[in-house]
RNA sequence: GGGUUUGUAGCUCAGUCGGUUAGAGCACCGCUCUGAUAAGGCGGGGGUCGGUAGUUCGAGUCUACCCAGACCCA
């Protein structure tokens, strides 16, 4: 019969790797992908929308647990026969790639890129983007990732980029569009300023040099005003001082006779206290940081000389500290002259004056005291709420820096240094120490906005940029509740978001990304053009060069448009736009709003988005919300999962610089994708993930497990020459069969709805039970069901079930592992001579047959597991190996579980390896309680009072104490010192066997083993030892699992008593034909062992 | 400073509607089983369910406050 192989032979060795590539070989060469979309081409549609990576450089295993999700649930429904569009995208625009590209390039500044070219640069980002998202493509391929992998979008793409000029065309038409000059945060190193989104992004704890600076006051000899700041370069655009009105503030003298003025509070203030004392937010390294007052004692110390409220100082002139430099003098301020004030003649210094801080936009004092002086310096051109200040004050602006964050001319020696670098704030610093307005400098640690991808400190200058004013944000809002959020704390998370952010910078002063589609007219006027076409019609100069372009940089640069109104010719902006935007527009662009609604409407708004969660409620679900809320005003996505982020395997972040980082190829080729893909679907997404070897370690036991199941049964199969094309038969299914196809079909109906609910993690402990109760209680116990010789409807049945229960298990299981599943999928049905579909993902989800689904035989079966797994447990304590026979196993429990005992008292008596099963009518039967005081506990309440209660309970009757100890009740003891409260906790209640049993106590259920072994039990149990032996020399001997053997054994007399007791039984076991005792050993394969103490020697040989 | 969120065994984490003695895996120790298994089983040590107070017959679970971490916003 052996002949006849059903199914191809599989060795329980595995490398689950190289199966891997034969699986990616296999779907190539069958096309089962396209299989696939065939199949559910007529399916109701399922619109996943996939959030563009960012092809900037390979793909990290971060970005392979949102990918592993996304394929799970695109591949959960298509079991279910829904049509889906498998596009993947790419982020291509952006910051992002430039700086990389700079870096291939060895630029350092914007001007690199100028000399080199716009045209050459921009071609190379398109190729960096091109080279990337090959590779992402593939790798994504690698870990089992089906996408349309011709057919992904790119947010460079004309569509996208076209989509986006429509829609920046409504904001414009409802004038939304408007330019604003704004104090922004600004890297010199890329030469842009950022949006209030990525100033988030790159956030770092620093440490500067702040400085605390005097300003002597006009008319008031030897007294000056105390400022701070961390940023000296901006003094020399000081134009005014602010206070809090309503703060008091000391006159202090100090040992040389000049005068200060500072908030009170400020005076004994400990700054960032905390921080230094839990070293919190500090740099090792930097000193504790002094109170003011502890400066001044330093310096000879100081007298308090009075108090006066800020609201007096008002109007106070001062000195400021870089009047000498040309650009103080400068009437209307500089560089940008302002033509009110060029009129009334006011330049810098002759705004040197204390004002009033006032409020900010939220209500609270711009000026407070505290981490300062209570005195703000402020300078218009570096600060944006300086700026604010000073349009309410009527003050000019000094805006010292130019692209690269270096002083402009008019700054004197500091003209042409940059601001952020150390030696120019050191000459600042000296130079102000020289004019005498420096009282002291430290250094300050604090979280300072930098550049969040070339590191670069940021400065804030005054620009012009452009900007969407947000003000019809409740819009957006209101689509917020229409998405069902995982986790759903996410809904908060976005509306916080939504209710604070500011008006959307979307310009860049950059050269790689979308052209914004705004043409600006000498009448100070701008224009924005909606599309391709509306372009062509305005154009007057350059459409031909730029015709079959790409809508970017430069070519765009070269159309001028006719102004439709007023006919002036115009230019656009050089400015590129903000990535969101692209990112934002996808359901639409990729949806071919424009170009197809039917197809968009087909399948808008998409079911179901992944994405990482952290950062994306201000980018990516922001810009998609804020898009499709001026594009349809409805939410672009029902379902939103988020997930948390990937750390290493002790949870610290991965970091190339750290040695920890793990690289996508790496893992995937040294711990395999399914492992991977496991561990990713058994993370609970809302945790951070920890991800190394030794944990794939762990996930690759259950795949383990899984093989070897499967290899179980295609060994058996093989030799009985199953045939896998017959139905089961129900009416020959043992109870166990039945067991496990509940069981099965149970957790079918769970998986299906922990998928549909997006709660993979959960299916997964499920998977690891069924697994476990397939693999070590069904197959062990049934195993010999498989071996026995006859083929009978019994074996059949046995057969029949592990083959359907493997089956439906690689089914439900194959979303999460598409490699390993498919593999066994495929080779389990090979044996069918049906039209059976060649891959499991060609498989339609298996459906429940409720009537496979038994309660009472999973509770009959579990029933008898726990008796087993009890009696396990009481054999253990009573410390004897199940190899050795015993003679009863008592059980107390209902009638219920005593009937289950019973009908199954061969199966849990083979299992124990005990003779007979006893029911017992009384818990007393078996075990005896002793209550004793627990006298660490008591003796710590109660001292020398513990010989009281000792001495009670020995006197009161145990059963009494019993009682109340166990209905968890205290234990008065009364007496003449006092009554003695004793809670049930502090009495520890002792169980006795009753003699002759080990015993194991569960809930509702207590066994015990009898533990008296016989002279018969004990010989059979020396038979079982030696049983065990031989089998061990036939394994080590590398015999077939079918040789006969001869068998040779010298061992104490006791033992050959034993084998001549039970020689049919031992020789049947073993394979054995022909027994020589008690002679010296010949054979070939021989051993020596120890058997109950005793040497023992063993000699074997096989019958050819 | 405000918001969101997390806190359960040495580590990583489950814990449903408030309901019996709070669980799993890993790690450690002891015992044990094994001709599908790289495994498996039984047990042990290890818990103030972050803390306090409250609601309740009953709280890991609900409420308030506090502490600590993470994230977000200032």
């Amino acid at each position: 019969m052996a002949d006849l192989n059903k199914f191809k032979p599989v060795d329980n060795k595995v490398d689950f790797i190289q199966l891997e590539h034969e699986m990616l070989d296999k779907w190539d060469r069958e096309d089962t992908f396209n299989q696939l979309r065939k199949k559910n081409s007529k399916g109701k549609p399922w619109s996943f929308l996939d959030g563009p990576i960012t092809a900037n450089n390979p793909m990290g295993v971060h970005h392979a647990w949102g990918r592993t999700l996304k394929d799970i649930f695109q591949r959960f429904h298509a079991m279910q026969g829904r049509e889906l569009r498998y596009q993947n995208g790419f982020d291509c625009q952006g910051l992002w790639v430039e700086i990389e590209v700079e870096k291939e390039l060895g630029f350092k500044t914007k001007r690199d890129v100028q000399k080199y070219g716009l045209e050459k640069f921009v071609n190379k980002c398109k190729e960096r983007v091109e080279k990337y998202s090959a590779i992402q493509s593939e790798q994504s391929k690698r870990l089992g990732y089906w996408m349309d992998w011709d057919n992904s979008y790119f947010t460079m793409s004309d569509e996208n980029n076209y989509t986006i000029w429509a829609f920046l065309k409504k904001l414009f038409n409802d004038g939304k569009i408007y330019k604003g000059t704004d104090v922004v945060p600004w890297s010199g190193r890329s030469g842009t300023s950022y949006s209030q989104m990525e100033i988030i992004e790159g956030r770092k704890l620093v440490a500067h040099t702040s400085v605390f600076v005097r300003f002597p006051l006009n008319n008031r000899h030897n007294e000056y005003i105390l400022v701070w700041t961390t940023t000296p370069w901006t003094l020399t655009s000081n134009v005014a001082a602010a206070v809090n009105v309503n703060l008091d503030y000391v006159k202090l003298r100090a040992s040389d006779g000049a005068v200060y003025y500072f908030a009170k509070e400020n005076l004994e203030f400990q700054r960032l206290d905390k921080q230094f004392k839990e070293k919190k937010q500090w740099i090792e390294g930097i000193p504790k940081l002094k109170t003011i007052a502890q400066i001044f004692k330093e310096r000879g110390g100081y007298e308090i000389i009075g108090t006066i409220k800020g609201e007096e100082m008002l109007g106070w002139e001062y000195e400021g500290p870089f009047d000498e430099l040309d650009a103080q003098s400068k009437i209307g301020g500089f560089p940008f002259v302002n033509q009110e004030f060029k009129d009334k003649r006011v330049n810098g210094i002759s705004c040197h004056r204390i004002i009033d801080g006032g409020k900010d936009s939220i209500g609270g004092d711009v000026v407070v005291a505290a981490e300062g002086t209570g005195i703000v310096h402020i300078a218009p051109g570096c600060g944006a709420i300086d700026k604010i200040i000073a349009q309410r004050s009527g003050l000019v602006s000094i805006s010292p820096l130019d692209e690269e964050s270096c002083y402009i001319d008019g700054f004197g020696k500091f003209s042409g240094k940059c601001a952020t670098k150390i030696e120019t704030t050191q000459a600042i610093i000296a130079d102000l120490k020289e004019k005498g307005f420096l009282l002291y400098q430290e250094q300050y640690p604090h979280v300072y906005p930098h550049c969040w991808r070339s590191g670069d400190e940021l400065v804030f200058r005054i620009v012009e940029e452009w900007y969407i004013n947000m003000d019809w944000r409740d819009k957006i809002k209101n689509l917020v509740k229409d998405i069902q959020w995982i986790p759903e704390w996410g809904h908060e998370r976005e509306m916080e978001w939504l209710e604070n952010m500011g008006d959307w910078m979307i310009s860049k002063k950059r050269f790689w990304g979308l052209a914004l589609p705004i043409w600006t007219f000498e009448d100070e006027t701008f224009f924005v053009v909606g599309s391709k076409d509306e372009l062509k019609e305005l154009a007057v100069e350059g459409w031909k060069e730029f015709e079959g372009k790409s809508p970017h940089r430069p070519w765009i640069d070269k159309v001028k448009i006719r102004h439709p109104e007023s006919g002036l010719i115009g230019t656009r902006i050089p400015d590129v736009g903000n990535p969101w935007l692209d990112a934002g527009i996808v359901p639409y662009s990729t949806l071919h709003y424009n170009s197809d609604q039917d197809y968009w409407k087909k399948w808008f708004p998409a079911d179901f988005v992944v994405e990482c969660f952290p950062g994306q409620f201000r980018n990516w679900f922001y810009s998609l919300l804020a898009l499709s809320t001026v594009m349809e005003d409805k939410a672009p996505f029902k379902t939103l999962l988020g997930h948390a982020t990937v750390k290493d395997e002790t949870g610290r972040d991965m970091h190339k610089s750290w040695g920890n980082a793990i690289w996508f190829d790496d893992a995937a080729e040294k711990m395999g994708v399914d492992v991977m893909r496991w561990m990713y679907a058994n993370q609970n997404p809302e945790h951070n993930l920890l991800f190394g070897y030794a944990i794939a370690d762990e996930v690759r036991k259950q795949l383990i497990t899984l093989w070897n199941t499967y290899s179980f049964f295609v060994t058996y199969a093989n030799l009985d020459g199953f045939d896998p094309s017959i139905e089961i038969d129900k009416s020959t299914l043992t109870k166990s069969d039945r067991w496990i196809i509940s069981k099965t079909n149970k957790f079918i109906k769970t998986a299906e709805n922990f998928y549909s609910n997006y709660q993979v993690f959960h299916l997964m402990s499920e998977a690891t039970i069924l697994l476990d109760n397939l693999s070590n209680w069904y197959i062990r116990r049934n195993r010999r069901r498989f071996w026995k010789s006859e083929n009978d409807s019994d074996k059949t049945a046995a057969y029949s079930t592990l083959y359907q229960v493997l089956i439906d298990f690689v089914k439900v299981m194959a979303p999460v592992i598409p490699f390993v599943s498919d593999k066994i999928y495929t080779n389990l049905i090979s044996g069918r001579n049906k039209s059976d579909v060649d891959s499991v993902h060609l498989c339609d989800f298996p459906s429940v047959d409720e009537s496979d689904i038994d309660e009472e035989i999973i509770n009959e079966i579990d029933a008898v597991i726990q008796i087993v797994s009890l009696s396990r447990s009481a054999r253990n304590k009573a410390n004897i190996k199940i190899r050795q026979p015993l003679a009863e196993l008592a059980l107390y429990a209902d009638d219920n579980i005593q009937k289950i005992a019973i009908n199954n008292q061969n199966e849990i008596l083979e299992e124990l390896n005990i003779k007979k099963l006893k029911l017992v009518e009384n818990e007393s039967d078996l075990v005896r309680y002793n209550v004793k005081p627990d006298f660490p506990i008591l003796g710590q309440k109660y001292g020398k009072d513990l010989s009281r209660i000792t001495a009670y309970l020995n006197y009161v009757d145990n059963e009494k104490l019993v009682q109340i100890v166990k209905s968890g009740k205290s234990l008065i003891i009364p007496g003449n010192e006092g009554k003695l409260e004793i809670l049930p906790d502090e009495l520890i209640l002792e169980e006795i066997p009753v003699k002759g049993y080990g015993i194991s106590l569960g809930k509702n259920i207590i066994v015990g083993v009898f533990t008296e072994i016989s002279e018969e039990l004990k010989q059979e149990g020396l038979v079982r030892d030696l049983i065990r032996q031989v089998q061990n020399l036939r394994k080590d001997s590398g015999l077939k699992v079918e040789d006969r053997i001869e068998i040779e054994i010298n061992g104490s007399t006791e033992l050959n008593n034993a084998v001549e007791s039970h020689e049919s039984y031992f020789m049947n076991e073993v394979l054995g034909v022909k027994l020589d005792m008690g002679n010296s050993i010949t054979f070939k394969f021989h051993g020596s062992v120890t058997i109950a103490g005793k040497k023992t020697n063993i000699g074997i040989s096989p019958l050819n």
